[in-house]
DNA sequence: TATCCCAATCTGGTATCCCAAACCGAACCA
DNA sequence: TGGTTCGGTTTGGGATACCAGATTGGGATA
């Protein structure tokens, strides 16, 4: 793997991982050494970050993208249009994925989380599912859609406050989704897509707007409405 | 304005312009010669140009994309989800974008369309309804979205052979898009709009289809489904 | 003549170097 | 004391030198 995948990798698990807390300032030169790295495959690294909205320019300089509530509330509207279109096109196919790496698969993914696991599976089983269920339509750009903005939700999502119930239903909503698919009963999977995510969105938006100032106090830079 | 951004402009406009045949390799040194510009610059357009799909990677080497006609079709698919949610939301809204740069700007667009127009002002007044259109629903994702698909589009489009009868429905089609957002029936707005576009795409995907050793003829990669 | 092999060449990847502009702080003036 | 200016420092943008691997073209050989 070339040094430039590396750099850009590391650089956005620490930012997805809240390492480097949203708002801040980043300098090349601090990257460069901090990761051991010249600046050539660091700025190709910066500018990929920079189209996936991990991090921004600040005049001259880069930034770590702020939580920004009015973005994420946006990201989710496009993200809402986009699964379901994906999740209509599934049902409309023959045998709906239903097949190697398809339906059964993401049923794996919800049956692998009990009570048992960790807070970082279930964030991150949360975020393949959609990205999965997206993939199985086969349209590349729906998935890669799903994909992007589930990566911009991801730090807001790992930041919400959530609690046990509200956990189980969204897993719940999960399984009534899948079985909608895989009866194949496009309008109601849509519909309960769509519920789910308008959801998952009012919530993730209340919370992080009544933590807003708990979330600055660690030093995040939060951009409210 | 930058060198980078000088030579990111200049290389795309070359691309979209088919001065860069799809499919023909780039070289980053043929670059520097062409532009007088160093490789750092350079390898930061490629760089973007990869992410919006005009150039990629060939193992090691960058390529000009090639008509890819399963691509194309994917992408239109997206471009329809993205398009008609956008256009729902901007019916859902009080004043529908109504002014100041809103629904009138696009109307003045297809307004300033008559028989003297050329090609390149049909097919660029073409791209900027749909991005416009996009636009004022005031999501910057979706309006992103839109912008992107239509650049993926934007070679195909030009290379689409069409008569005059099938541009001026083209261009009623939009009209009545125009109209029924106006009135802010947004279920017969999204119905139109779907039509609009999946005609667009079977017209497009046949003319492609059918030139397909035109195309190659005049040195262009063109991959078929 | 066909084939194989090696060296010259060309490629993108990386490390540095230089530069102009922006930034920051200290010193100075009102 | 508060504002301003000015110079050093730091920044990203660009240019260039160097490298390792891939490619290729030609010449030697069977």
């Amino acid at each position: 793997m070339s040094q430039m995948q590396q750099v850009e990798q590391q650089l956005r698990d620490m930012i997805l991982g809240l390492e480097i807390a949203p708002g801040e300032r980043l300098t090349e030169r601090w990257i460069e050494a901090r990761f051991d790295a010249s600046r050539t495959p660091i700025r190709a690294a910066l500018l990929r970050l920079e189209t996936e909205g991990l991090v921004g320019r600040d005049g001259r300089g880069w930034t770590v993208a702020p939580i920004n509530l009015v973005e994420l509330e946006q990201v989710s509207v496009y993200r809402e249009a986009v699964e379901v279109a994906a999740v209509r096109l599934t049902c409309a196919l023959p045998d709906r994925g239903g097949f190697e790496g398809g339906l059964e698969a993401i049923e794996g993914l919800l049956e692998s989380c009990d009570a048992e696991t960790t807070r970082e599976e279930w964030h991150r089983v949360g975020n393949d599912f959609h990205i999965e269920l997206a993939r199985i339509c086969g349209n590349e750009f729906l998935a890669r859609a799903v994909r992007d903005a589930m990566l911009r939700l991801s730090r807001a999502r790992w930041l919400e406050v959530r609690e046990a119930p509200a956990r189980d239903r969204a897993w719940a909503e999960h399984r009534d989704i899948l079985a909608a698919v895989k009866a194949g009963e496009a309008d109601r999977a849509a519909a309960l897509l769509s519920a789910h995510i308008g959801g998952s969105r009012d919530r993730l938006i209340a919370s992080l707007h009544d933590d807003r100032r708990g979330l600055r106090a660690r030093g995040f830079a939060v951009v409210a409405g």
